[in-house]
DNA sequence: ACCGACACTTAGGAACTCTGAC
DNA sequence: GTCAGAGTTCCTAAGTGTCGGT
């Protein structure tokens, strides 16, 4: 159980602010105090990272008012009281006395059951800024980046031309260059660790400048997003190889058309992982492969899937599988050579005639869907994707990648103001997937840029924003009291937005999703948050609320909703980002998550040590990050080796600390003097017992038996080669007899251990070496520490999604520690538009 | 106001690769 | 050279939020 610490919003309020902000950012003036009401609350919450636990779905959704008499405007004061829902003992609470709607729709039904699925609910109303403020974002000055309005993230839309044979055609005489040569003679344009400081440029057709520092530039977002593209399209999986090994069925062999056996095939690599015990996902797949025996055997023995038997597939695929690992140097360096040349030409593309990696430029294989969570359709046959189902989008002079050979394209387009490179759609839940341009991209970067720019923003908002939702928090006005204790759960804990999800997926919930059966109150101002949220991690948590949030969410709750019903019934993330639309332009819910995310890192790193080693300012780092990561429930499983491996770390420490303690001992019987001088030498080891010591002191006699067992081997073979006369076995057996009369005083207690050292080493020496295994120990002890600390909590996902990577380079810089210790290269590539910044700057 | 389509970010786990101890 | 474990990359599911059409 860990314990979270926010910080205060005292805290959050002494933000400094740096010279090269805008100004103009915050869309609404606050008549209400700045000082925030809910100082009184402290904001420690426990965690639990229990997982997937199952939760009934609602069979209520959300009640949209018709009814005049219960309308989302009217003053709670005026609706009619429901006696059920009079509360008996709170007197100074007239508002929360009122009753919500008596009316609760029935659940909207899906009204397909093809699979491509409809979103039940999705509100979607937008609404921007008003173009006074739109005009005033664009106007503020802009010196590193311009700010993020919703101004500047409004795009125009444009219809998506169909390309006419004519159209490609003349696509194709447009091209100049061959492709290949110029993407490949290029080096990409974004480099992680360059020391050069070229100008800035122009992201005009200018292919010569390697170092193409987009984020120096004055890029007016509004744009479309790239003027000439050029790219080889996709790479399509390679067809299926039957292996014709039969299904066994009731015991008997079934041999299965090709069609029908990868398919067989796809789950046999699946029994006996938590995919192939899941009944749903069995279920599934049954229906899937039975269609399809159907399909292509007039007559075939499969009814039940029980009866079913993979594992001389398994066999097959477990064999396949020992070979690959079993591949000589050369088959292995061949194989790493065809895929580097695929890489080499599906991995880049020409952006801009810049140089730029593509990230996922492989169609999806065909296989059996993995939902997360207890998703109805998990197990069902992704079927294999044809470029007929593929749409290419390429500058309009581009050459148009070719099809595999006797395929033609679904589509071809030439659309600026898109990112993506090619799409299709998947049959499980008529997803569009797309190829999109690799994480360390000029596109990516200016987005991700543009995301902290954004959530900085909100610094300077953030306690006009708490001061206001504080106030709607007692508003008559039952939406508005909805909306503002949801704002308040988004805000301090990070929640979710919660959007509506249809009956064809997991039951998960965000905040605006959340049904009462997830909140448990206990006066007077506890709750427990007990929910599936995205990827049906499960969010467990106790902690204390405003006392008006928690008489809040009393009223909520009361009758007659159930369990079932939605907590917020008033609210959906498209009323709730309209209305933060007004108090900063651009502001929706999900800025909160990366604005409180790269806030408390920003606070914990306050307590890196300064005068510390490396290792503890690297601790300290990685402690923030954690408290992070907590603060934003990422989690991972424990991974099975981890017991074991924390043994092993603790018996790695012990082992060091007695040999720590042999070199002190010996020290203090010749020269009894120096701990005057170095008084640790007289210090006990902690955790170093007599039994400890005697079992490994054993153990050390094992594998000194299986070291010399195992050298005289390696020794003879190499004398055998060369022809030489073998080592006797008597001189083997002699030291094994040296090892057993060893064992034999360890167990009868005469035994007296060998010093690390010899005899006549200088003091100063063993000095020295005792220093170098404290700080050993040191380093264990560290990693020990972090490899508890992170035995649940994923750290990467808020370092590469929601810290300011700004952040992360002005700590390197202020405490001296090189930026590869926290950022692999992934990272440094992905943030190179951050690693400028000065050890001034602050989020 | 509502809906589906769309475009993009965020997410955990599997697969693969590197590294250091033996 | 082998192996375990750490670190990294790949894969793709699952979110959020916007847009145009009705």
């Amino acid at each position: 159980m860990r314990v979270l610490q926010q910080q205060s919003s005292s805290q959050q309020s002494a933000v400094s602010t740096s010279a090269d902000d805008n100004g103009d950012r915050c869309g609404a003036s606050f008549s209400a105090s700045s000082s925030d009401s809910d100082d009184g609350v402290p904001l420690s919450a426990r965690i639990t990272n229990n997982r997937s636990a199952t939760n009934g779905k609602s069979s209520l959704r959300r009640g949209n008012d018709d009814s005049g008499s219960d309308s989302d405007s009217m003053p709670l004061s005026k609706l009619s009281v429901d006696p059920r829902a009079k509360r008996a003992n709170d007197s100074s609470d007239s508002e929360s006395d009122q009753p919500l709607s008596n009316k609760v729709k029935a659940p909207k039904k899906t009204t397909n059951g093809s699979i491509a699925t409809t979103t039940a609910v999705k509100r979607a109303k937008r609404e921007i800024v008003s173009p006074k403020d739109a005009k005033k974002a664009k106007m503020a000055p802009t010196l590193k980046a311009a700010p993020a309005t919703a101004a500047i993230d409004k795009k125009p839309r444009i219809k998506k031309d169909t390309a006419t044979p004519a159209a490609n055609a003349a696509s194709r005489r447009g091209s100049a260059a061959p492709l290949a040569s110029k993407i490949a003679n290029r080096k990409p344009s974004i480099k992680a660790e360059s020391s050069v400081t070229a100008p800035s440029q122009d992201g005009s057709e200018d292919s010569d400048n390697e170092e193409f520092k987009w984020w120096l530039e004055n890029k007016d977002n509004d744009g479309p997003k790239w003027k000439s593209l050029e790219h080889f399209g996709v790479l399509f999986p390679p067809e299926y190889e039957p292996h014709r090994i039969p299904l066994s069925y009731k015991g008997k062999p079934f041999k299965m058309h090709s069609e029908v056996e990868e398919v067989a095939t796809f789950f046999a690599a699946l029994v006996g992982t938590d995919h192939g015990n899941n009944k749903v996902f069995q279920d599934n797949f049954f229906s899937d492969f039975k269609e399809l025996c159907d399909k292509h055997h007039a007559k075939h023995p499969i009814k039940e899937f029980k009866s079913c038997d993979f594992s001389s597939i398994r066999a097959h695929l477990d064999g396949q599988s020992a070979k690959r690992k079993a591949m000589t140097k050369d088959e292995k360096e061949t194989s790493k050579k065809e895929k580097m040349l695929i890489d080499e030409k599906y991995g880049f593309c020409m952006l801009d005639g810049r140089r730029e990696k593509v990230g996922n430029f492989r169609i999806e294989p065909p296989a059996l869907f993995r939902g997360r969570g207890a998703h109805p359709k998990t197990g069902m046959l992704k079927k294999r994707v044809l470029p007929e189902q593929v749409t290419i989008n390429i500058g309009e002079n581009a050459k148009i990648p070719d099809p595999p050979p006797g395929h033609k394209w679904g589509n071809v387009i030439h659309d600026t103001t898109v990112t993506w490179l090619a799409m299709w759609k998947e049959n499980i839940n008529g997803n569009t997937k797309y190829v999109f341009l690799a994480a360390g991209s000029s596109l990516k970067g200016q987005s991700d840029m543009k995301k902290f720019d954004k959530a900085r923003n909100l610094v300077r908002c953030i306690d006009g924003i708490r001061s206001q939702y504080t106030k709607d928090l007692r508003s008559d006005i039952m939406a508005e009291r909805q909306r503002a204790t949801a704002l308040y759960l988004i805000d301090r804990f990070a929640l979710r937005a919660g959007n509506e999800k249809s009956d064809d997926e997991a039951d998960t919930v965000g905040c605006c999703s959340l049904r009462c059966e997830h909140v448990t109150l206990e006066a007077p101002n506890i709750v427990n948050f007990d929910f599936l949220g995205k990827d049906s991690i499960r969010y467990e948590r106790t902690t204390e609320v405003d006392k008006q949030v928690w008489k809040n969410l009393r009223l909520f709750q009361k009758a007659p909703k159930t369990k079932n019903d939605m907590l917020f019934d008033r609210l959906t993330p498209t009323t709730l980002n309209k209305h933060l639309q007004t108090l900063m332009p651009g502001l929706t819910a999900k800025v909160f998550r990366t604005f409180n995310a790269s806030f408390v890192f920003q606070n914990q790193l306050a307590n890196t040590p300064a005068n510390g080693t490396e290792a503890e300012k690297i601790l300290a780092y990685n402690r923030a990050n954690r408290e992070v990561a907590v603060l934003c429930n990422h989690q991972r499983t424990v991974s099975k080796g981890f017991q074991g491996q924390m043994t092993k770390i603790e018996d790695k420490l012990l082992a060091v600390r007695y040999q720590r303690k042999l070199l002190k001992s010996y020290l203090l019987e010749v020269a009894p003097d120096l701990k005057k001088k170095h008084p640790e030498i007289a210090k006990s080891e902690p955790g170093l017992t007599a039994k400890w010591i005697k079992s490994f002191l054993l153990v050390t006699c094992e594998t000194d038996c299986d070291k010399a067992r195992k050298k005289f081997e390696r020794d003879n073979e190499k004398l055998k080669e060369a022809g030489e006369a073998a080592i006797p076995e008597s001189k083997l057996a002699a030291q094994i007899a040296e090892i057993n009369e060893r064992e034999k005083s360890i167990k009868n207690g005469t035994y007296t251990p060998e010093l690390p050292v010899s005899k006549n080493t200088h003091t100063d020496k063993i000095l020295e070496k005792i220093s170098k295994l404290t700080e050993r120990i040191a380093n264990i002890e560290v990693d020990k520490i972090e490899k508890d600390e992170n035995k649940t909590t994923a750290l990467s996902t808020s370092k590469i999604n929601y810290i300011d990577p700004r952040i992360s380079v002005t700590w390197c810089k202020k405490y001296n520690v090189p930026l590869e210790k926290i950022f692999n290269k992934a990272l440094r590539e992905k943030f190179t538009w951050a690693l400028d910044v000065d050890s001034t700057w602050s989020f």
